[in-house]
DNA sequence: GAGTTTGAAACT
DNA sequence: CAGTTTCAAACTC
């Protein structure tokens, strides 16, 4: 339990999403540079070499939860903790914009306890960190759960600054001031804090008394060496907690926004150690705080990081700032996955903290497209961009976004949900959520991207091809050009739509179906599709789902999704992809983009009902006019391998995706729709659920099938399969096209020009496997 | 940019 | 399930 809540929190962490994933790679390069000090400490060895990793640990860690858990979409909180706290932390920052009310800390504190094993776990989680911290302190061990708890302190070291709040219990505090000394040595900043704290460390000491005071302070003192870690390390940490970012970026903010304020006085504390100091002395809520911290720690921290421990803030935060806007169109696609996170913190517990949190969130939730919201992983993303992250960073908000998340941040409907991003409301949308949530924090989330296009679509879109990145980027470029122009791949997470009537609450919406939330290049009218409308977003979504639980499905599948989902029918439908219900057209013979099959770069199948089907990628007989579908039907060892990549890429999305995720709506709507595709083909569709029977509902939730898939899909992935796989899913992702094929290794059609790598399958792939890789190394098993 | 075509989505 | 309507993208000019 201890390393899966580890892992959870750390994904919660890395919240933002599947966004970690990508960023692991990148933050390994950063890491190794800037390891100064810290480098020697034990500890720090471990999160560089872990870091990366780690990332992808929450990914997985949230894939095995909902495998594990399955069944049971609470269980699936437990692992992802971290996320759902953050997101329940979000909703009730939303709730409650005054972090100031000790009474909402107070309640949020009893809310989280209430939330149950995910909020509990965390707890233990600190508890083992803080035994860690302490080992760390010695200064020796640096276990892997070590690593784990250094994940997870961050968060914690964020609590350091809740403390403050929760000084008068005081455990936070007295601990961070213990442990800052031990830690001090190594890091710079640490010391600064060092020696605010002693005035604080009387208060603490009180609180010490307490059993839990240990814990915190070895918490604490852990999360000291994070922050000096960080700071070298930074950009991890910074990918999780984009709203923290902000706080941490923007000074001014915190007067502007009450909870804000809270958050950013944290960070402002992690800066100025006095500062904390009395803001410690003012909050009460404990476990609040210690969440809240935690994130509010990483901010810190990733503020640290982003501005070389100088403690610099003015000019930074201005670059910070900066960064955010141009976030917030990535955040758009990313966001579901993103959100999801969030939101589970929010319903989790949000405390004090989460009410900081939240207002954190709304800060860097940009409003608008408030798809940004959710991501914190958007800022998180910033710093990733220039890795893999690439949807994550795609999400990142934009500063734009955090504007209007301010104007936002207490929509009409009234919740801020929509704060956290587009995404989000994918996850929403059913209990699954959580799920989702999980998912996006592993697609991220995911997506992702993820969602599922919508956070799938995202991720995938980051993933699959640079192409989906870019587009994910381009949002902010205004025109919408044609989504499909990328191919049928149709990047949804970048879709773009020109509703006038359906309000975008009906799939005619591109945006909706892709579970994206419209965003500004779009050129709808009266549009429902945005956080701000998010309630109605999930309510309109789940009539839809309730009609057709595949409706956000995505409508292209691989051979290897096909494969793993259908299982003995993938033999039946030999091409590499197929369209989910097959087309239906009479006139254009296919051969136009008003087929959806031809327009997904796939070819026609049995479940087309189209008349003189002419589609250039195979024609409705099931002879691919491409070689390129080579039946694999009577080779059962290849279906077997294309189910395992679909699997390893399914959980990869699950991330994402997402969300992220996801991808699909995020990403997980992508995931979802893989794992849902095997219904897919029409008449076929109910036996095949059985993935998604796993998930849970096939409906809504993609998420949870997705998860399932994920999580039986993880086991089922062969290694060997990952390892190629990864390496080839690199290269793919460098070149976009290609990474098609690579995508399922059956699936030997080359995906048509038009990217068949595009296709929301492919992409989910390719976003898989990038997290996949990361996630691989999951730390645990070093454990 | 306006208008037409097309087929999916929604509705009955 | 089939037929019809609505809708927005794709396409053409």
């Amino acid at each position: 339990m201890g390393e899966e809540s580890v892992n959870a929190e750390r994904e919660s962490e890395s919240g933002r999403g599947g966004c970690v994933v990508m960023d692991t790679p990148e933050r390994k390069h950063q890491l190794a540079p800037p390891v100064s000090k810290f480098e020697d400490s034990p500890v720090f060895n471990y999160l560089n070499s872990l870091s990366p990793i780690t990332s992808v640990k929450s990914v997985h860690i949230t894939q095995t939860f909902n495998s594990l858990t399955f069944s049971s979409p609470p269980s699936v909180f437990t692992s992802p903790h971290v996320s759902t706290l953050r997101d329940s932390r979000v909703l009730r920052r939303h709730q409650f914009s005054d972090p100031s009310n000790s009474e909402f800390s107070s309640s949020h504190g009893d809310k989280e306890d209430k939330s149950g094993e995910a909020t509990d776990i965390p707890h233990n989680v600190e508890q083992q960190q803080n035994d860690n911290h302490v080992d760390v302190a010695g200064k020796s061990s640096a276990e892997p759960l070590y690593e784990t708890n250094v994940a997870i302190e961050l968060p914690q070291t964020s609590s350091y600054e809740c403390v403050s709040p929760d000084c008068a219990k005081a455990s936070h505090c007295g601990l961070e001031t213990n442990c800052i000394p031990e830690l001090a040595g190594s890091s710079k900043e640490l010391i600064p804090y060092v020696q605010i704290r002693p005035g604080k460390e009387s208060i603490e000491k009180e609180v010490h008394l307490e059993g839990p005071s240990h814990i915190q302070e070895n918490k604490e003192s852990a999360g000291c060496d994070w922050e000096n870690l960080f700071s070298d390390e930074g950009d991890l940490l910074l990918f999780d907690t984009p709203n923290d970012s902000k706080t941490l970026i923007d000074p001014s903010q915190r007067s502007i926004e009450p909870g804000m304020g809270f958050c950013s006085s944290l960070t402002n504390d992690l800066q100025n150690p006095l500062a904390v100091n009395a803001v410690s002395a003012d909050n009460n809520s404990q476990l609040e705080c210690g969440r809240d911290m935690s994130v509010v720690t990483d901010q810190d921290i990733l503020v640290s990081q982003s501005k070389p421990v100088a403690g610099d803030n003015g000019d930074n935060v201005d670059d910070e700032i900066a960064s955010n806007l141009q976030r917030g169109m990535r955040r758009r696609c990313l966001v579901f996955e993103m959100v999801g996170s969030r939101r589970k913190r929010v319903d989790d517990g949000s405390n004090c903290s989460s009410s900081m949190l939240l207002q954190s969130n709304e800060n860097t939730a940009s409003g608008d497209k408030c798809v940004v919201p959710l991501k914190p992983a958007s800022n998180a993303p910033k710093r990733r961009l220039p890795g893999i992250g690439l949807h994550l960073n795609t999400l990142a908000a934009t500063s734009v976004d955090h504007k209007i998340i301010n104007h936002d941040a207490f929509p009409p409907g009234g919740q801020p949900i929509s704060v956290c991003g587009s995404a989000a409301y994918f996850n929403l949308s059913n209990s699954q959520q959580i799920v989702n949530s999980d998912l996006v924090v592993t697609s991220s989330d995911i997506d992702t991207c993820p969602l599922e296009d919508g956070i799938l679509n995202a991720e995938n879109a980051a993933l699959g091809s640079g192409c989906m990145v870019n587009e994910v980027l381009d949002h902010s470029s205004p025109k919408k050009k044609k989504r499909r122009s990328d191919s049928g791949g149709e990047s949804e997470a970048c879709k773009r739509c020109n509703c006038k009537k359906s309000k975008c609450l009906k799939l005619y919406c591109e945006c909706f179906a892709a579970g994206v939330y419209c965003v500004e290049p779009c050129s709808c009218q009266e549009c429902f599709n945005k956080p701000i409308y998010e309630d109605t977003v999930l309510a309109t979504r789940k009539q839809i789902e309730s009609r057709n639980p595949l409706a956000f499905a995505p409508k292209v599948i691989r051979n290897s999704d096909v494969m793993i989902e259908v299982g003995e029918e993938s033999s039946k439908t030999p091409a590499s992809a197929r369209h989910k219900r097959g087309c239906n057209c009479k006139k254009s013979g296919c051969l136009k983009k008003y087929c959806e099959c031809y327009q997904g770069g796939v070819g026609c199948s049995i479940n087309c009902r189209c008349e003189g089907c002419k589609n250039a990628f195979g024609i409705k007989d099931g002879s691919t006019s491409t070689e390129t579908e080579v039946e694999i039907e009577g080779d059962a060892e290849q279906e077997k391998r294309a189910v395992n990549r679909s699997l390893q890429i399914t959980t990869v999305h699950n991330d994402a995706e997402q969300k992220t995720s996801f991808a699909l709506p995020a990403t997980p709507l992508q995931i979802c729709g893989s794992s849902i595709q095997p219904f897919s083909s029409k008449s076929k569709k109910p036996p095949r659920s059985s993935l998604l029977s796993i998930g849970g509902s096939s409906s809504g939730l993609y998420g949870t099938p997705r998860f399932g898939k994920l999580n039986s899909i993880q086991p089922l992935a062969n290694i060997h399969d990952r390892k190629e796989e990864m390496p080839e899913i690199l290269q793919r992702n460098a070149s976009p096209n290609s990474g098609v094929k690579s995508g399922s290794p059956n699936s030997k059609r080359v995906s048509p020009p038009q990217s068949i790598g595009l296709s929301p399958g492919q992409r989910s792939s390719r976003k898989l496997i990038l997290q996949s890789i990361p996630s691989f190394p999951s730390l645990t098993p070093k454990h």
